[in-house]
DNA sequence: CTGACTCGTGTTTTT
DNA sequence: CACGAGTCAG
């Protein structure tokens, strides 16, 4: 292709394999890009490259990750367009037409244009994860198969199978033998429950997640639509492609059968998602999915000194499958990674704190620490003390603000008034008023359906006694919210605010901080035009949790990270702490049933050292005190990760956090008062 | 039918 | 410990 002068000298900054990446044609193409080597830049020169050589950016497809990652990946696009063009207003419009975001954001987005091809009405709603079980849990009961003696699986671990199933495309028999063999004594009942399920989020106009990549897999293969679909697009790009599961490789596959304009970027060696059925074959057989393709390795690494390198290498070395990389790195300086052996949980919190405020007085902001762990719990202790230290931080992954239950109450009633249909958001709301349980929320919603969603039926309701008149109050906020869907969204939210902030009190404790959330849910509102869009947004791309903890984050310039490791791919710190790296936390022990999984736990290990720029911390508790059931001083002996093995451990240097003790005796100075005096002053007590 | 109560069990990662 | 399932008095 014939690049422009300016775009040549822009590419220079790239190296040899990065540049042949951002420059390649429109035939398939594999990015293998390990850990830190500039995958981010080389997607958005990719993508500059193609505005530049004419392509339009409408007909651009960006899959990424997460939102997050989309967002910077075109805020990248933006400042390369606008070197190229000396500034010109255009290319910041440019980028922000191309269609970037998650699979089930792009799947809502297109399904939302097209889905009438399928029949899909264009306002559905989506559910989240916990919806979803809710959902789950009322066919349960319809279908009484809890009832029949043996104890059934609960309704979370009924979706889990589901969602298996039908990501990974597999049978419920298999999913059941491999995954859930404790379960295998209910097939007939959860495929009965399944179908039912499958048949009820028909009849109420809703999708849950994994609909929204089923759906998508439809209209890509259905005649009609796929044609419309591969009409709309010219290029395809797809990052951390090691992620993602059959049914999304089948989408692809859909949309570009030839692998025309198709660029899958990923690391199989950062490959952590298999719970979500995300399956490392997909990266691995491209090639053979896509004849013709070309394969590229990035293995310069432009993020970590050479000692964590050296580290982190050893740790994948011993990986049971693997592409085989060898990642380097010019920054041949700097700090061995250390291994930190702690006495106890609290002396792990006391070194971390210490070392994070000594780099900051070295002059690495807080937001260039971070502090990642396995399970979202590990960091609690943390937290208590960083907010007892006035040390502000903003936590990643865990639960998320969204989650919570008084702003999923708040929401239910936006979703209700956006499609009453929506059984699993109607009970939600309906149960909180006082009087109404299961029983009458359910014929309230049946009555609600039988006409046409018209909240006004309502008002010939006789309501229960002891709802008083917050009945009446109740329906005529519904069929406001029915009718006054031009009303500005925030007074809509403000509106069912002041209904629900009573009910808050009586159903939940904690009722301040509460009410704070609601607060602020409603200033987020004012970011959205219109409240469909509100409801879906908030569900597919949810903020990460407020944290109310340590201040309000926003307000201090500097905050430290925590993250799951899971949360944190594809980011990087100048110094990094991963804690809790003790045998049964990494690997976690309900990981460790088969060697695939164990493998996963791993490359999890691996994800979380290759986040470091310059410095690298390995912490563990040696000492585990008990939880629950023995109080007291019990506790057992942890092992550091089976994964520090012998090979990497040469990399690491060990210490052990040794804290000055308050009993370390200053035998220079002499006593100011004498042991009698305290006596003294202990009787003056009751004196 | 609702809502307050007790009892027992299980416990990761996320769109 | 925290949450869900099951029990029982209004």
């Amino acid at each position: 292709m014939a690049a422009t002068p300016a775009l040549d000298a822009i590419l220079e900054r790239l190296n040899p394999e990065q540049r042949a990446a951002a420059v390649h044609g429109q035939s398939p193409l594999l990015i293998v890009a390990g850990a830190g080597t500039g995958k981010t830049t080389t997607l958005a020169h990719r993508v500059a490259c193609l505005i530049d050589r004419g392509i339009p950016p409408e007909r651009i497809l960006l899959l990424t990750f997460t939102r997050r990652a989309a967002a910077e990946m075109l805020r990248r696009v933006d400042g390369i367009l606008r070197e190229l063009s000396g500034a010109a207003t255009s290319s910041v419009t440019a980028s922000r037409r191309v269609w970037g975001g998650t699979f089930h954001a792009i799947g809502t987005r297109l399904l939302r244009q097209h889905g009438k091809l399928l029949g899909l009405p264009p306002e559905f709603t989506v559910l989240d994860r916990s919806d979803s079980e809710d959902l789950i849990h009322v066919l349960r009961d319809e279908l009484k198969l809890a009832a029949s003696g043996t104890r059934f699986p609960l309704k979370g671990t009924c979706l889990s199978i589901y969602s298996r199933s039908v990501n990974a495309q597999q049978p419920l028999t298999r999913v059941l033998d491999e995954s859930f063999p404790w379960c295998a004594e209910h097939q007939p009942a959860l495929k009965q429950l399944f179908n039912a399920y499958v048949d009820r989020k028909e009849q109420l106009g809703i999708l849950d997640y994994d609909d929204l990549l089923l759906f998508w897999r439809e209209l890509a293969v259905h005649a009609r639509a796929a044609e419309a679909l591969r009409a709309q697009f010219d290029c395809v790009l797809v990052d951390e492609y090691q992620d993602t599961n059959v049914v999304q490789a089948a989408i692809l596959k859909g949309i570009v059968p030839d692998g025309v304009g198709l660029t899958v970027v990923g690391d199989d060696a950062q490959s952590i998602y298999s719970f979500r059925a995300a399956t490392v074959r997909n990266i691995l057989d491209f090639p053979q999915h896509y004849p013709g393709s070309t394969v590229l390795t990035l293995q310069q690494n432009y993020r970590s000194t050479m000692p964590i390198l050296q580290a982190t290498n050893a740790v994948i070395a011993a990986a049971a499958e693997r592409h085989c990389k060898d990642l380097w790195s010019s920054r041949t300086d700097g700090d061995s990674p250390s291994l930190v052996l702690c006495m106890d949980e609290d002396e792990q919190t006391d070194y971390l704190i210490d070392r994070i405020l000594e780099h900051r007085e070295n002059g690495v902001p807080l937001k260039q620490q971070a502090v990642l762990f396995r399970a979202s719990h590990h960091s609690m202790a943390l937290e208590v003390e960083l907010a007892r230290r006035n040390v502000p931080f903003h936590k990643y992954g865990g639960l998320k603000f969204v989650e919570t239950a008084h702003v999923k109450d708040l929401l239910g009633f936006l979703r209700l008034a956006e499609n009453p249909r929506d059984v699993v958001s109607g009970q939600r709301v309906l149960v909180l008023l006082p009087g109404i349980g299961q029983v009458r929320a359910r014929s309230l919603l049946t009555t609600l359906a039988e006409h046409r969603g018209d909240f006004g039926v309502w008002n010939d309701v006789k309501p229960p006694k002891a709802a008083g008149a917050s009945w009446k109050e109740f329906v005529s906020l519904m069929t406001g919210l029915r009718n006054v869907r031009r009303t500005k969204l925030t007074d809509q939210v403000h509106r069912v605010r002041s209904f629900y902030a009573p009910l808050v009190e009586q159903h939940y404790d904690n009722v301040r901080a509460r009410l704070k959330d609601l607060e602020q849910l409603e200033l987020v509102s004012g970011r959205f035009s219109d409240r469909m869009q509100f409801i879906t947004e908030m569900t597919l791309d949810p903020p990460s949790s407020t944290q109310d903890l340590a201040g309000d984050p926003l307000l201090d310039e500097d905050y430290l990270i925590l993250s799951t490791i899971h949360s944190a791919k594809g980011l990087e710190w100048n110094s990094v702490y991963v804690i809790h790296a003790a045998d049964g936390n990494i690997p976690s022990d309900m990981a460790t049933g088969n060697p695939d999984e164990i493998e996963e736990e791993r490359r999890l290990l691996y994800v979380a050292l290759t986040r470091a720029k310059d410095r690298l911390y390995v912490t563990m508790p040696q000492r585990y005190y008990f939880q629950g059931r023995f109080r007291g001083d019990a506790h057992g002996y942890a092992q550091p990760s089976r994964f520090l093995t012998r090979d990497a451990l040469q990399h690491f240097r060990t210490e052990v956090a040794f804290f000055e003790r308050p009993d370390e005796v200053d035998s220079t100075s002499a006593p100011h008062f004498t042991t009698g005096d305290v006596r003294s002053r202990i009787k003056s007590t009751w004196e």
